[in-house]
RNA sequence: GCCCGGAUAGCUCAGGGGUAGAGCGCAGGACUGUGGAUCCUGUCGUCCCGGGUUCGAGUCCCGGUCCGGGCCCCA
């Protein structure tokens, strides 16, 4: 043992938590469902490096990106980055490696990723993102598995939330003729809903017919009825990929909201998109988004259709409300000298239960509490009267009866 | 990068110029064959850092650091 204090404490570094026992028990049985829903669908785990190569993610969203990444040079030279999100490095493993495996592919993920951002509540620097790529197909039935998938899981963990899905198609169609810069900017005013700016944007470069357009397909949520408005309003484009998504979607009791206002920051969806809100989270309120996009050929590989999501674990491990299983505790507590047959017992009984002896040679009273104390089912009491006749004594914690019952016995008593 | 709040014991916090505090926790005892209650004892501090004002500064002033919340941004 260590009695060295040193003069300067060492704190976590910033935007970083740590987890005690009972939260990882919790963030556990969250996983634990994620895992199984996404199995249950033939989703099977990957997983990549923490690090990469920095232009991975500089390739699809600019050098500007770099300000909000954890990046920095190795000793060799080489620019690299904690990966800031999973998508990328799933497409980029994809195409390093799975490109003759039969399509379509189903990978699912779970693994921390790192911004360099101001954290505030829900918003950390090291974070956790669950989520699933179905790669290879351009059929609609992909992205209703996919949000079918995210729907499951989100409803399984008891989350109030809302899901909204959209098609990035719309906005592109009616912006289709604006240089790439200007486009991009009015897609990030539409994605924050922010009219104002929008207004005087459209203004300064001159394009002010557009705004009845935008402005009401900015407004257009609601139930499918909302698709036969915008086709009012926008004749020239195809609505029957997302009709086709959003009818299946009803008809298998998926509940969402058509949203046609979602822009989504990220330029590479390419058509639906979707988002779920929680309640109770403040201003970082989305805990899921996804959509199909084309990233493959990015990353030298054939172009190759996907879609997928990611959920905000640490978001939903905030708000979810899960009854977390605890395996039966019991303390075996011995007098002092009989430490040894203590130990022979709690092996014997590691099979069924979580079992913890005492390491501080304490009373058997001391003993005692300190299983009060952790919230232990049972005690099992080896003392030397019972052990003279192959006996122990077992005491429930909850209901404080007692009784001495044979070894043999022992293990059907828990 | 901007705005607001905070930093005192392991934790949660009080104290706003005059001896460093409470509750909880932790360890032990009262009670050497039986937990939760009670009581007692013990443990615990560069009061974030640097400078200034003052006879005297956790306390007031200035600067800084760090943390949190809200913006910006958000793959």
């Amino acid at each position: 043992m260590l009695h060295l204090t040193f003069d300067v404490k060492i704190e976590r570094p910033r935007g970083t938590r740590d987890f005690l026992p009972d939260e990882m028990e919790k963030r556990r049985a969250i996983e634990r469902v994620m895992r199984r829903i996404a199995e249950s669908y033939g989703y099977r785990e990957v997983l990549t490096p923490t690090f990469e190569h920095l232009e991975l993610f500089t390739i699809k969203s600019g050098e500007g990106i770099v300000e909000e990444i954890y990046a920095f040079k190795d000793k060799g030279g080489r620019d690299l980055a904690l990966r800031p999100e999973l998508t990328a490095p799933v497409m980029r493993m994809f195409v390093n490696e799975c490109t003759g495996m039969p399509k379509p592919l189903r990978f699912y993920y779970f693994a921390n990723c790192f911004r360099y951002e101001r954290p505030q509540r829900g918003r950390y620097r090291e974070f956790w993102q669950f989520g699933v790529e179905l790669i290879g197909s351009n059929s609609y039935l992909a992205d209703v598995e996919v949000i079918s998938l995210s729907y499951e899981i989100m409803k399984t963990l008891k989350l109030k939330f809302d899901l909204h899905i959209g098609h990035v198609g719309l906005l592109r169609h009616v912006l289709r003729d604006l240089d790439e810069k200007k486009a991009e900017r009015i897609m990030r005013l539409i994605d924050k809903k922010d009219v104002e700016n929008l207004d005087r944007f459209l203004d300064e470069i001159g394009r002010t017919e557009l705004k009845d357009v935008i402005y009401t397909l900015m407004e257009l949520v609601g139930g499918l009825d909302v698709l036969d408005e915008a086709k009012e309003i926008v004749r020239d484009f195809d609505f029957s990929y997302i009709e086709r998504v959003a009818q299946t979607l009803e008809s298998l009791d998926v509940e969402f909201k058509v949203d046609l206002g979602i822009a989504r920051g990220l330029d590479y969806y390419t058509g639906i998109v979707f988002e779920a809100y929680a309640e109770g989270l403040g201003a970082q309120n989305q805990i899921c988004g996804g959509g199909s996009y084309r990233l493959a050929h990015l990353f030298g590989g054939e172009d190759t259709p996907a879609t997928g999501f990611a959920l905000g674990f640490d978001r939903i491990a905030e708000i979810c409300e899960i009854d977390v299983e605890r395996p039966k505790k019991v303390v075996v507590v011995s007098f002092k000298g009989l430490e040894i047959e203590a130990w022979r017992i709690a092996n014997m009984l590691r099979d069924k239960a979580v079992v913890v002896t005492d390491v501080m040679e304490r009373s058997v009273k001391r003993q005692l509490s300190y299983a009060n104390d952790i919230d232990a089912d049972y005690a099992v009491i080896v003392g030397e009267r019972e052990l003279k006749e192959g006996k122990v004594t077992i005491k429930n914690l909850r209901t404080m009866e007692q009784r001495t019952v044979k070894m043999e016995e022992l293990l059907s008593e828990l």
